[in-house]
DNA sequence: CTCTGTGCAAACGCTTTGCAACTCC
DNA sequence: GGAGTTGCAAAGCGTTTGCACAGAG
């Protein structure tokens, strides 16, 4: 297991490791959630309420941590974007995800996708040749109500 | 050739289908891009310009086409939404995008669409009765670069 | 006359930027 | 001292809303 596998990715960029900016990692590295950038800073005022870190100092941060590849960067249609550890303690773990339209409840699954890995390599070589892209990445999401809002709809 | 397949919505929901309306249509079926409101607002001013057609009704309009299915909402990460048509005049045709994340530059792809199609559909049941979540839409992009600004950027 | 549709201006919400102060090497 | 970092306030930008007016049935 390794610890703070992001340390060496800042030092190389010349960057200092503030404790703000590991405030934040801490945050995003504790929770299972897909927090905003306001959701990070509301986190940050009630558990590190001596430090006064402001929502700008967020952004900054998390765009850092976007550009070196730490931190996803998620869109899921409710108007604010939202973040994710691109690796956890235990290593990368691939997935895609599920979001409730009514709740904007998100769950991770990791179910299928070596099939959907195996298809997606697949079609982006295809696409990469036929269309003379280059890929970089890739996005699936499914919409739909979770087990929840189903009910509270009927 | 169906001409105005979706006058039947218009009249079903006790819409009224006016000039603005059946000049955002207009411009949606003539074009194979993927235009923001403030495109279409543009292209109003350009070409129906006796019209004064504000943008506020450009983006009301949208909003009504996407409640009825006749216009599809995509997010492509440059910070707008943009709008397709669901179906062309020769019917429904089901595609996903290719996005140029230097240019913006988007292609619409159908290969591999069969196959995806059938992996997608596998998925969707699978998750649905795993997770309990009904499942209405899936999103699936690819992001890169194009052919151009790859070469620029040599 | 009534109900829908419209344009304008203002408001909104999330995100970014300008700037002066600050910190760490 | 110089480069990187920060908080605050203000600006930016796409989108939505309030409101009074216009227009169709």
């Amino acid at each position: 297991m390794r610890k703070c596998w992001w340390r060496g990715k800042f030092e190389g960029a010349g960057l200092r490791l503030t404790s703000p900016r590991l405030a934040i990692i801490d945050i995003l590295s504790k929770t299972t959630k897909h927090p905003s950038a306001e959701d990070i800073y509301l986190t940050l005022r009630q558990k590190y309420n001596n430090d006064n870190i402001g929502l700008t100092t967020v952004y900054r941060t998390l765009e850092i941590l976007v550009n070196m590849g730490i931190v996803y960067k998620f869109d899921f249609g409710d108007g604010r974007t939202r973040y994710e550890l691109s690796e956890g303690p235990d290593g990368f773990h691939h997935h895609h995800h599920l979001v409730c339209t009514e709740c904007g409840r998100i769950i991770d699954y990791t179910d299928f996708i070596d099939e959907e890995k195996e298809l997606l390599d697949r079609t982006e070589k295809g696409l990469a040749e036929k269309y003379h892209f280059q890929i970089h990445k890739h996005l699936i999401q499914f919409y739909g109500l979770c087990e929840n809002c189903q009910l509270n709809k009927s």
